[in-house]
DNA sequence: TATCAAAGTTAGCTTGGGCTAAACTAATAA
DNA sequence: TTATTAGTTTAGCCCAAGCTAACTTTGATA
């Protein structure tokens, strides 16, 4: 069909040059993938027990205290939380909009892992790791694909 | 049903347990990930046009020249290639394997990708990142997954 | 009110991975 | 054979993130 390639003309890349491409993408974002799983930690603490304190953190991230401190230093730098020495801390609007999309990321990832049949607590090992690495439309049609696939089990058409 | 639960009594983790548990993995292998993105390129790049050049691999990671001697120096050390200076680099076995392990694993994810309908670039993007964090089960789980959509999708045609 | 343990912080170090500038090698061209 | 130069390596720096040891603060209890 004549008009039907809508921008599709994409001159197939080599492998190669889609690594190059895939590895060129930089500064994305203002934050790193650590800050992401310490605010994701800190979200849900706060959701669980109303507070985030250091040695929770740090039990559920596996790391030291000096490590919380530290980080909590640079969230606190880098606009994501407020950080008051020895009397704790509070997520921003910037922060607790990041620790969300982590949430959601993680939920979305594991539901579809556990979808697929992978065990549970490899679904959320996996999903602990991919969360940051996903564009906005590929959540978008992981999405979609859920839905779908959680509806349309039978009525598959 | 009285013997169905087949040992699926895993008493329920919260988010954060999910979290901690997913935190502690520790060691998995004798390489970090960025290693992995070297083996994968010098893979390529050797079934491309036989050899791996350092500017060659600094140009498709993306990073200096002198990032690239450093890595392989790294690499050589534990073991995943011979390098010798000045004169060039060959995979070891274990380092092919590696680097052949990436390999699929960047290629099912894209075909995945695609499959949901994430566009080429985006899906080579995400891939790269994601490679890195499949547990064995979760690789044998979309393995399948992406096998039976693609007949199903012709059988359902 | 004074004490003390738990929680938090600081100091100082390590490691992986990155960079630029400068030095070196090896292959080619003259 | 020598000079040139592209490609590679070394030196020396930076930063994120981790750690242990030592110190400080806070809040509860005697
Ligand atoms: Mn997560
Ligand atoms: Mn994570
Ligand atoms: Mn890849
Ligand atoms: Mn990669």
């Amino acid at each position: 069909m004549k008009f039907g390639l809508k921008g599709k003309l994409a001159k197939k890349e080599s492998r190669l040059e889609a690594i190059r491409d895939a590895h060129s993408v930089q500064g994305r974002t203002s934050h790193t993938y650590r800050m992401e799983d310490y605010l994701e930690v800190i979200y849900e603490l706060i959701k669980e027990k109303g507070y985030a304190s250091a040695v929770d953190i740090s039990e559920y991230l596996n790391v030291s205290s000096p490590s919380v401190t530290k980080m909590m230093q640079r969230l606190d730098e880098s606009g994501h939380l407020n950080y008051e020495k020895y009397r704790g801390i509070m997520l921003t609007d910037q922060g607790a909009s990041v620790a969300k999309s982590m949430h959601e990321r993680h939920n979305l990832l594991v539901e579809f892992l556990k979808m697929i049949g992978v065990k549970d607590e490899v679904a959320n090992r996996d999903a602990e790791g991919i969360e940051h690495h996903l564009h906005p439309e590929t959540l978008k049609k992981l999405e979609q694909f859920v839905k779908y696939w959680k509806k349309g089990k039978k009525a598959n058409k």
